[in-house]
DNA sequence: TATTGTCGGTTCATATATTGAACCATTGTT
DNA sequence: AACAATGGTTCAATATATGAACCGACAATA
């Protein structure tokens, strides 16, 4: 691992819950020694993507990220084409959804929206997203390229009783995906969390992101997810002409199968 | 320098001006290696702060820019604070505003607004601002800490035939920022720009940032300076208070003086 | 008030990770 | 077909990162 990439790794452990983090919490967070950690917080502060609580001498996330974020969002408008049917999606099913985004092999969330129409709600609060154990990650797995199978396969982590921790399971779980057009995590991740997930493509004609709805597993049934299948295919669909691309004739295909179609075992290729 | 401060420094390229870089573009810009520069951009894109365009090849931000982003404003939400006076002050002034932050010695820029009411504006398209140069910079190294103005005399860059190259010559300027509470650059960074800057301070007690009026130099009149400074004090309290701080008395009283008297050349301590 | 633990920050010999000239494979141009 | 770009790779030379030990400051504890 480089020094600039052990550098960058310390960003990752700025989040909402913890927006402040101390010298020596940060060495035992990353488990590094202090002096490489002060240095690399040093060359993170020159370039002003963390600065120092002057008050609390702890470290936060500084005012380039926000320059960088403009630029980013001018270059690729992504969560512009999202908020809407974002928004729309989380009021027609009633639960949590959000939308990823695909750079190179890993899934970052690009933007979230709850619904305030149950008192429970799945709550997501992770930046990147395990390819082998979310309806986001298997979807992704499914319609991007090929070699983010082998990424998956590095990484098969357990989290609950039914995360597919062999390459049998992840390869079957895969293939319904592709025999459905639906990315499906049955508390695979959290233990009272059930996703579905559609794939969003982009002018490049490649698999983009997915937009994703994270259930309440106690109140999933069969029903509800005919309802939820429905809107994600809605949503997908409106998020990918957004951003430029639009959602391939075999997918279309698929779902339109799925929806006529009781039985989603089938085995075609 | 570094190898992790080299790498993070190739961020610094990107803009919307030139949101997508090739690696051969990049090395001229950056006077770096080739091989060197590869390796920092693997670095970069393994973290998700860049991408490489699937079309293009060129790189280009990457999406986990936005995720630090949200995570720094839901931290020090800066930015909420801003918009609602800044657009009040471009509004009253009839010119183009910014608002900048200090982080360690350098000066950001967070948010800036046009006022429609011109046909001519001033176009203000950098990133950090040069501390000797321009309103911002020098209101910046007039009340925040002491050190600044040493970081300011290690580089008295010339952009205009105004600009303050010598340490007389900027300590004079600070002075005279002293004495009236307002930051000021006379076309000494861009040849028609006339700047006017007033401090911003946060819960810290110390100055956090400035606001700034950059007005197109041919149409400024004392009358309309008059004017500027009474806006720039408006939106400097309302922003210091959102931002959870006030303007200290003593700056204050400066601008008390300022307003009740013509002459703004006075020379008290 | 002396003690202990923790904090942010610094030093310097050690050795590991970074560097860049030269190289390759592709692509588009002349 | 030769040429000049591009993105990407190799490997010896060496510049750079590393971490144990250390420092002064502060807060809690005894």
């Amino acid at each position: 691992m480089s020094s600039a990439a052990k550098t960058l790794e310390l960003l990752t452990y700025f989040s909402t819950n913890w927006p402040e983090i101390g010298l020596s919490q940060l060495c035992k967070m990353a488990k590094r020694d202090k002096a490489t950690t002060y240095r690399h917080l040093q060359a993170l502060e020159e370039t002003g993507l963390i600065e120092q609580n002057p008050m609390t001498k702890r470290y936060r996330l500084g005012p380039a990220i926000l320059q960088l974020a403009q630029t980013r969002e001018a270059t690729v408008p992504r969560k512009l084409g999202v908020q809407a049917p974002l928004f729309e999606l989380a009021n027609a099913t009633g639960e949590t959804c959000h939308v990823t985004v695909l750079s190179g092999t890993t899934v970052y969330e690009l933007a979230s929206c709850d619904s305030p129409k149950h008192g429970t709600r799945a709550i997501i609060d992770i930046q990147t997203f395990p390819l082998h154990a979310t309806a986001s990650g298997l979807c992704t797995v499914a319609f991007g390229p090929e070699t983010l199978m082998e990424v998956a396969l590095s990484n098969l982590h357990s989290f609950t009783a039914t995360t597919a921790t062999t390459a049998q399971d992840l390869s079957a779980t895969v293939q319904t995906i592709h025999n459905t057009g639906f990315g499906r995590a049955d508390r695979s991740y959290e233990n009272e969390v059930q996703g579905l997930s559609a794939p969003i493509y982009d002018q490049t004609g490649h698999l983009a992101g997915a937009v994703s709805v994270a259930s309440v597993a106690a109140r999933f049934t069969p029903e509800l997810e005919r309802v939820i299948q429905n809107e994600l295919m809605i949503a997908a669909r409106q998020i990918s002409k957004n951003w430029g691309g639009t959602i391939p004739a075999h997918i279309e295909a698929l779902w339109a199968k799925s929806l006529t179609s009781e039985n989603v075992l089938e085995t075609a290729s």
